[in-house]
DNA sequence: ACAAAAGTGTTATCGCTACACCCATGT
DNA sequence: ACATGGGTGTAGCGATAACACTTTTGT
């Protein structure tokens, strides 16, 4: 069995190693594969990062990206989406792959790659699960996170330099903003997801003149000053902004 | 053996398949890794794609990219550069990791996940090795590539892609030109592998203007018009611009 | 009255586009 | 002479930054 299976390998792979070599097939067949999740939710002052709280050894009691092992025969973006499922119950949030982790010490059990996600979601929107691995789940804002568990400060790092990027090309800000908002909270999430200051008159401009925003005619209410007005987005005109060949710039 | 490694997988990752469903550890230890590598090339006329012809089943005969399974003890960015290096001798190559493929179906011999890694280099540095596993070494124009084997047409066009979305933001094309060059072949590489077209004075203008390029004083020599003056990258100039926070943009 | 954020208009400047034009080389 | 790409100047347009100002709410 052994000896067959190695035989497949040089006939399938055709790869130098096994025919030199006469290492087994098997030594390579060692791996685990897990995705960790970046669950980021706004808001209205901050940047937040869903965790758990660690309930066994190692890094016990540390807090930690929510994540799990794949199964052998499980799709790994299938994997992401569950995780986030047994947590939020949260349906068709975009998991997006960002990059993966395969550092050969990076786990002590054994030679674990992870593969990170992110995904954003209104804080609005969210409602924990129970779940029995996860029986701490807290919000943490993204500018004072503590150590986390395993490589996950560095995990979470890259997830956000690589959400800035896309931010500047695509209007994820919806996602992570309520289904009505005002400009003056769009304002705000894109100051905190990109670090910078925006002239407000000049936000204003550049955002309602690409014509994706629509006003629902609502306003804001219970505020301590003049209450803005409501906007939601408009998908449909983004979809057709996307065909004609149009990019998003800030 | 198995119930220790068992328990201490409760232990260790306190995740609730393993106490709940008493699934082995070692039913999570059944992948392989690997590393595909998209290596680029340009040849003054087009970006190109270094693959291999593959001697063995399947898709015995097809050009695939070079790659290999990663060793349970090695690093898979060391993994990545280890391809390279059998091949061509180069040394210090960036190696840039952009995706990770895992799809349950994609390798008939077993659950292989690829790490998808691209990298830049100059055609007139590129000096292929003997390597037995890569008989057959070719350049083809990523504009007319063949079925490739495996899922390797997907992946090749995620790595242009994510070329092309870096390419805006740093000076890579540097990368894949020779030593000393002409604005003009620097257009004409930013022309093909961004897919548009640029207006040669205000080309011309911006790029001088942001003060990476250093005359050499020397000009072009045997071309059938006008010689151009020869430039280099100037990398100090370009490292103290990111020291200042400087965005490199086309 | 005051604070606080919504919402609007103006101006000056900068950068980019488009286009026209000249230059040097090989055939 | 001509084709080919190198190399430069400029006029006009449009986007953007900077800033001042008015409006509407709760306290």
């Amino acid at each position: 069995m052994e000896e067959k299976k190695e035989n497949s390998l040089e006939k399938v792979l055709g790869h130098q190693f096994s025919a030199f070599y006469k290492i087994s097939i098997d030594k390579f067949f060692q791996f685990a594969l897990s995705v960790d999740c970046v669950i980021l939710g706004y808001n209205e002052e901050s940047l937040n990062l869903l965790v758990i709280e660690r309930g066994a050894q190692p890094h016990i009691g540390k807090m930690a990206l929510p994540g799990d092992l794949v199964y052998p025969s499980e799709d790994m973006d299938l994997a992401a989406e569950r995780v986030l499922n047994e947590l939020t119950d949260l349906e068709d949030v975009n998991m997006t792959q960002f990059h993966s982790y395969g550092q050969v010490d990076r786990h002590p059990i054994g030679r674990v790659i992870t593969v990170g996600y992110y995904s954003l979601i209104s804080v609005d929107q969210f409602e924990p699960l129970a779940s029995s691995w996860a029986d701490n789940v807290s919000w943490l804002n993204v500018k004072k996170l503590p150590k986390l568990a395993f490589d996950h400060n560095e995990i979470v790092q890259e997830a956000l330099r690589s959400l800035k990027e896309r931010v500047r090309l695509q209007p994820i800000g919806f996602e992570l903003l309520p289904k009505e908002f005002t400009l003056g909270q769009m304002q705000n999430l894109y100051e905190t997801v990109l670090e910078v200051k925006f002239d407000k008159a000049n936000f204003r401009k550049k955002i309602l003149g690409m014509g994706l925003l629509e006003e629902t005619g609502k306003l804001q209410s219970d505020v301590p000053h003049r209450p803005g007005k409501l906007y939601s987005f408009n998908k449909k005109a983004y979809e057709s902004l996307l065909q004609t060949g149009y990019t998003f710039e800030l």
